[in-house]
DNA sequence: ATTCTGTTTAAACCAAAGTATAATCGCTAG
DNA sequence: CTAGCGATTATACTTTGGTTTAAACAGAAT
């Protein structure tokens, strides 16, 4: 079903970046390994699930800070961090920020395993909620100003009448409407379209008026 | 708007709980202090926003089994763990938990202050949730089974004929039950109605047979 | 035995939603 | 200039949704 995942190992001794790899290769994986942080930036994250397994500690700049950045940046990837030298606060920071698990030197390997099917476990979900969400945005790009300005309050469960008068136009103006945005988006009835109203969050924007 | 915080401190040792419960009352927070976890557990959790500050080694059992105790028994309150002799493993396992915060003795006041404001904040959030939810089941309660089912059909967008068809009964008596169901449940709309559905996790049970 | 609740249905409407056809108008891209 | 899109509206229906009133019936509770 969905597409061969992806681990990516960033450390920057090659000693290790070449053993995790070769765990990883003995269970199936398919691992990719880069040295430093800007690497992975450049390529962005992959298509199919991913799991990053991070060095805290990198040339240049820290995995923690990595960590931050990419949430800053908007880009989701799950995150184990491996550590030879880490303490309880770069640890809970780490956790903080949302990554799947946070080991020390030496650790089982079976325990970053287990990490690393969590992680993509993650990935994938996230992957298909963004997949889903996608489809609906694409088909909200569609609408012209006026359906999208309907639809915010049809979903609010306003009457045609109600919305008519809303916008101060006729109320079978809004029916005209109202049938294109059913179709348009692929609501298959109008509780469906609420729910896809509240994936796309309306609740915050209502329609932005850009 | 909300009642008066509760801050629950749970060591074992009497000159950190005094300690603590000093800081915390000099900045107008109402302290509780508890030397071991089954006073906790023998009260419940306090009825307005809460938060627990506890020492990861307790008499008994340890604070991080505690987490998991309460989890189990799906009691939410936020937690912040205090502790002198941590280690990352625990921190992590803390934070995977869902803990707010883990600070290692000694700590800065103001992080503690921080962490606090922090759980507190999540937990009016999450009395707030779990106010409106409270709500809506209890509302729900109050329907018959036949204007659940009815219930049910209808937010998954079904036609009042469809409904019929599907429980063998007629349309005008399936509007009868929406129409009670409507009144009942308070909703102003049908997309409203569906919000509060999703909110009671129709998607998981539909509507239980028991 | 009687009351009450839940369930069912019919008749008779009224309101709301949705569809199809057709036409007008302003604006923009060829 | 003209074709096309977005927006608007009207007419004319059909289909759904929703309410009221009234009635019937079964089973549980008093």
């Amino acid at each position: 079903m969905s597409a061969q995942p992806t681990i990516i190992i960033v450390d920057d001794d090659p000693g290790i970046r070449e053993s995790l790899e070769g765990l990883l290769r003995s269970v199936g994986l398919q691992v990719k390994t880069l040295a430093s942080v800007p690497e992975f930036v450049k390529e962005g994250r992959p298509e199919g699930p991913a799991c990053l397994v991070l060095d805290v500690r990198l040339p240049g700049q820290s995995g923690l800070d990595f960590q931050r950045e990419l949430a800053a940046a908007n880009i989701q990837v799950p995150i184990i961090f491996i550590t030879g030298y880490g303490d309880i606060p770069m640890s809970v920071r780490a956790m903080k920020g949302g990554a799947v698990e946070f080991l020390t030197k030496p650790f089982r390997e079976q325990d970053l395993l287990d990490a690393i099917q969590l992680g993509l476990a993650r990935d994938r979900a996230w992957l298909e909620n963004e997949k889903a969400i996608a489809e609906l945005r694409a088909r909200f790009e569609t609408l012209t100003p006026r359906e999208r300005e309907v639809m915010a309050l049809v979903v609010t469960g306003r009457l045609n009448k109600q919305i008519a008068y809303d916008i101060r136009i006729s109320e079978i103006t809004v029916k005209v409407h109202r049938g294109q945005v059913m179709r348009k988006m692929k609501a298959a009835s109008l509780p469906d379209l609420a729910r896809m109203a509240d994936k796309l969050n309306f609740t915050a924007e209502k329609h932005q008026t850009c």
